[in-house]
Parts: C-alpha cells; sequence; structure tokens
RNA sequence: CGGGGAGUAGCGCAGCCUGGUAGCGCAUCUGCUUUGGGAGCAGAGGGUCGCAGGUUCGAAUCCUGUCUCCCCGACCA
C-alpha cells in the first residue's frame, strides 16, 4: 500500500478545526468580509446554499405553504410584548438608530445626530413579532386560518463567537410561520415541519438525524415547545440543524392574533414557527468532508458531473472537444434523482490534473477526465469521489467506461452515491453513540478530557423540570456538555434516571454540541 | 465579554527582540523543454507590512488606540 498524498495538508483526526476552514478555502466556499462574523458566500457555497433552498423549498409547497417577504427591520418595540421573547434576544440585537450621516469636519462621516430615529429599529433575528402582525391583521375569522406562511430571508444575531456558516452573525434561512384555531392543529404543523426537515436532512442532504423534542432549558424563547433535528459531525460533536416551535398563544397574545370562531366568540390562535439555515451547509461539510476537501451529496452539487478535456496546445484538440460536448450533451439528457444531470464540460485553459484537484476538493460527485488516447479507445476516464483511491496503488481510482455507455450510467452512480453518503454517515453515528451509561461518573469517564471524539450518550431520565433541571444542565456544564433532544421514536424508558436516581420516564441524548 | 495566539503578495510563512533599500516557498505570467496523470529549467509581475495616531532624521520593527481572525471559556440557533 502506498502512501496517499492528499488534497488537504489538514487531516480531520490531527486538527477538526482547521480542517473544517481549510475545506471551506479550499473548496472555495465562503471567506471572511471583514465586518465581523459576516462572511461572504462564494459561487460553490451559494450553489450548494441554491440547492438546498430548491429542494426544501419544492417539500414547503407542497405542503401548502405559501411564501412571503416580510421587513428586514422591525420596530423596538414589537419585541417589548413577548417577555421571554425579548429576553433571548435582547443581548444580540442591531439595532439601527439613525438614517443619515454627516461629515465630521475630519474628513470622516458620522451618524446625524438630527437623524435619530424618532424609534429604534431592529434588524430581525427571526420574525415572529413582525409576521405576528401582519396575522393580527389577516386573520378574523375561523375561516382564515390556518393561515401558513414562509419566507426566505437574511437575519441577524449579534454572536459572541461566530464560526463560518455554523454561527455568523448575518445568517441566510427560512422560516415559516402559522396561525391555527386549535392547539392540536397547531401541534400538528409543528410536528409536520419536523417531519419536513428529517426527510429533507436524511433525502437531500444525506444527513442522518435524530428528530425529537428539546428539554425546556433548550427551548426558543417564547416557545411552549421546540423540536429539533439534531445530527453527530465526523467528530462526535452535535450540531442541531433545525427547528420547529409550537409557540402556544404567547406570540398570538402579544401580537393580538385573534380570530372569530364558528359560534362567533373571539379566541386566541396558536402559532408555530419553524426554520432551517446555511447552518445546514456546515453540517453538510463535516458530515461529508473528507481529507481531501468537500464531498456534496449528487442532489446538492451544483454540477453533479464535471468534464475534463486534457488539452494540451496541439492540432486534434477540436476533435477532443467534440468528442467531449457529444459526452456532456448526452450526460445532460440523462436524469437522475428526479432531474435532468447537471453537468459541466470544463474548457477553462489550464492543466488537466490540476483543474482535477480544484474539483476534488470542491466535492464535485463525478469527474470525467477525456485524453487522446481515451478518444482513440472510445473511452472515458471516470473518477467518483466518494471512492477516490485505489489503497494498493495510491493513486486515484480511474475507471474507464465506453464513452457511449458512460451516460447512461450517471445516474445510477449518482442514486448509488447520494444513498451512499447517507448510509456511510448513519453507520459512523450508530458506532458513536453509547446507550449502556447509567451513572454520573460513567458519563463522567466516558467524556474525560483527553477523549477525542466520544460522541454521543443516549441516557434514561426522569425529564425533570425547573430547578431540578438547572441542576442537572449545571451538572452537565463542567463536563461541557449539552442535553440535545429527547428522541421521538426510542423504545420506552425502563430504567433510572442517571441524573437524579429516579424511575426514568424517557431517553435523551447527552453531547459536545456546536 | 474574560484568558491566550495571530494579522507582512492569491495561499503558507520569515523578518520585529537589537528601527536603516520588504524577503522565502507555493500559486500567477512569459519562454523553452516535457506530455496519460498534482512536470522541469530560466526569467518576470504582484505588497502604502490590518487600520489610525504617536516617538524618531528614519517605523513592518518601538509606544498607544482600534478592527478582524483563530483557540479555550462564558453566551447562544
Amino acid at each position: 500500500m502506498s502512501a496517499i498524498r492528499h488534497a488537504l495538508n489538514t487531516r480531520r483526526d490531527d486538527d477538526f478545526a482547521a480542517w473544517y476552514q481549510e475545506v471551506i478555502a479550499a473548496a472555495d466556499m465562503a471567506e471572511e468580509s471583514g465586518v465581523r462574523g459576516c462572511m461572504v458566500i462564494k459561487p460553490w457555497g451559494y450553489g450548494i446554499w441554491e440547492r438546498m433552498q430548491r429542494l426544501l423549498d419544492d417539500r414547503i409547497k407542497a405542503a401548502g405553504v405559501q411564501n412571503a417577504y416580510f421587513p428586514l427591520f422591525i420596530p423596538l418595540k414589537n419585541f417589548e410584548r413577548e417577555a421571554e421573547h425579548v429576553e433571548g434576544f435582547a443581548k444580540e440585537m442591531a439595532v439601527v438608530t439613525h438614517h443619515r450621516l454627516i461629515a465630521d469636519g475630519e474628513g470622516g462621516l458620522i451618524p446625524d445626530p438630527e437623524a435619530k430615529l424618532e424609534e429604534p429599529l431592529v434588524v430581525r433575528p427571526t420574525s415572529e413579532t413582525i409576521i405576528g402582525d401582519a396575522m393580527s391583521r389577516w386573520v378574523q375569522s375561523w375561516r382564515d386560518l390556518p393561515l401558513r406562511l414562509n419566507q426566505w430571508a437574511n437575519v441577524v444575531r449579534w454572536e459572541m463567537r461566530t464560526r463560518m456558516f455554523l454561527r455568523t452573525s448575518e445568517f441566510l434561512w427560512q422560516e415559516g410561520h402559522s396561525a391555527h384555531a386549535t392547539a392540536e392543529e397547531a401541534k400538528a404543523e409543528t410536528m409536520m415541519a419536523l417531519e419536513m426537515y428529517r426527510a429533507f436532512a436524511e433525502e437531500d442532504v444525506a444527513l442522518p438525524v435524530i428528530a425529537g423534542e428539546k428539554p425546556e432549558n433548550e427551548r426558543f424563547p417564547g416557545a411552549v415547545e421546540t423540536w429539533s433535528i439534531e445530527a453527530m459531525m465526523q467528530d462526535g460533536k452535535a450540531l442541531q440543524a433545525g427547528t420547529s416551535h409550537y409557540l402556544g398563544t404567547n406570540f398570538a397574545h402579544a401580537a393580538n392574533i385573534r380570530f372569530q370562531n364558528s359560534e362567533g366568540r373571539e379566541q386566541l390562535c396558536h402559532t408555530v414557527s419553524w426554520g432551517v439555515s446555511t447552518r445546514m451547509v456546515g453540517g453538510l461539510i463535516m458530515t461529508h468532508g473528507d481529507d481531501d476537501g468537500l464531498r456534496v451529496p449528487p442532489a446538492l452539487a451544483p454540477f453533479q458531473v464535471v468534464i475534463l478535456p486534457m488539452l494540451r496546445d496541439k492540432p486534434e484538440e477540436g476533435a477532443l472537444l467534440d468528442y467531449c460536448e457529444a459526452l456532456r450533451a448526452s450526460i445532460a439528457g440523462q436524469a437522475a434523482l428526479g432531474e435532468p444531470v447537471r453537468v459541466l464540460l470544463d474548457k477553462r485553459p489550464g492543466k488537466a490534473a490540476a483543474k482535477r484537484w480544484d474539483w476534488v476538493r470542491k466535492g464535485a460527485p463525478l469527474i470525467v477526465e477525456v485524453g487522446p488516447r481515451d478518444m482513440e479507445n472510445g473511452v472515458v476516464s471516470l473518477l467518483r469521489r466518494d471512492a477516490l483511491w485505489n489503497e494498493e496503488s495510491g493513486k486515484p481510482a480511474f475507471q474507464n467506461p465506453d464513452r457511449d455507455l458512460c451516460a447512461q450510467t450517471v445516474p445510477g452512480i449518482l442514486a448509488d452515491m447520494q444513498n451512499g453518503l447517507l448510509v456511510e454517515a448513519r453507520e459512523r453515528r450508530e458506532a458513536n453513540i453509547v446507550r449502556d451509561i447509567e451513572d454520573m461518573d460513567a458519563l463522567a469517564r466516558h467524556f474525560r478530557r483527553d477523549a477525542k471524539y466520544p460522541g454521543w450518550v443516549e441516557v434514561q431520565w426522569a425529564k425533570p423540570t425547573g430547578e431540578a433541571l438547572e441542576k442537572v444542565v449545571e451538572q452537565l456544564k463542567e463536563l461541557r456538555l449539552t442535553l440535545r433532544n429527547i428522541p421521538m421514536n426510542a423504545p420506552p424508558a425502563d430504567g433510572t434516571c442517571i441524573f437524579t436516581g429516579e424511575r426514568a420516564v424517557e431517553r435523551v441524548y447527552v453531547a459536545r454540541a456546536y
């Protein structure tokens, strides 16, 4: 077995945080902007987000939810109406206080004191309050319900510590908001969104997730129930990849969202909100990336197949390009994963080998190199991103199918890769969940400080609330652990609570988290 | 926000302590050679040393302030 020369400098095992950043740079996904916590999303990174948007938006519309758009600026007083909500967000809000600049006399500009806003405007950290305002106008009768909306937007949360894609000051997301006549309907909508996220994560992002309810201390500010999908990254840490909240009548009360029921009596609506953000791109990187860069699941790849002609400034190049163009057209005529195959013929000048490694780092699922000899033999040189290396030789594992047959095999390979990435990630997750820990000492041992990638622990607990829960959270904090969620599909509890020793009522995941 | 580290060419870094013409590797461009797998040789271009003040005849280097990034906490989706 020969030593493989990987396309990245940092290995996941050596320094996962540095590796993560190197992938983002090497795959040309995003870069720092110079503004705290704000990133420039470059075409390849944004292309992946656009694919996520497309696939999730299709699911949202299929569920009967309509898109709309609400303002970026929210009057400060909106936030004062819901006590827990403002408590949760007050410390991280960007506020607009002026609407004009003037020269400061020293060559600079300062906000014009004369142009101070009567009431400051908050740059939305989330839109419950302003959409609530609209809902209060739009809902009058039970016949107006349910009102089910979604918006694609940017939001701003002034985080203490930021990381590209995972926690940026400004991020892109969708936020679904709905108003319902009854708690039952609203809870059903909460679960509808959660299941939609599970399917999106697993089927489109190839990201295996655990759907479940967040414990009380992890709830969205102002929510009655918060549900999440949680994914395990390759370093064993948990990433909350999507949330769905049943808000009860809290926000309806604050924004005065009322309706007349069929008996003519006025009632508060029950509202719901749910969101998935560009954080999902970070989850994709940390789930599917390897020591050669990103691996983009075919469903999300802006280009699923990249054709690289081996151009050598020679007369036969025209024929080679014709050969490649014919290949491109026949691949583009195929359908994979329910859509036409997205294929790029990369005709840029430059060495084929250099371009190949660029596309490897970007994670294009299939790379097809075509040289003069391939053309002579009527074949192509095919490289699968999910099976890059020949372990024996330490070289890229090229296959050489006939050109004319190659196109027909592409859909099958892409589907296989999509599924393979999910299976690989799910097996890794299952291998890193421990379920036989029954006391705090064992938990502490499992998560001892030098444990590199300790994964998750599923424990049984008595679901303490209030102060008792706070005590548990404090205990876990000392081990740098958090409660993730209470999985929906777990077997019933049959033991004792790891924290209190009482009879357990359910299971909960404990992990380090992003 | 607390502790630590860092910002010098597209990327990775040296130079700073002890102030005196801004360097190295990779990448880029040009030429020649090479040509089925991340080429070789030669030459060239590219930097107001994060930003703003200060000290000084002179600042990447010393001082002050500030911004940004990374790591560990705290906080948080």
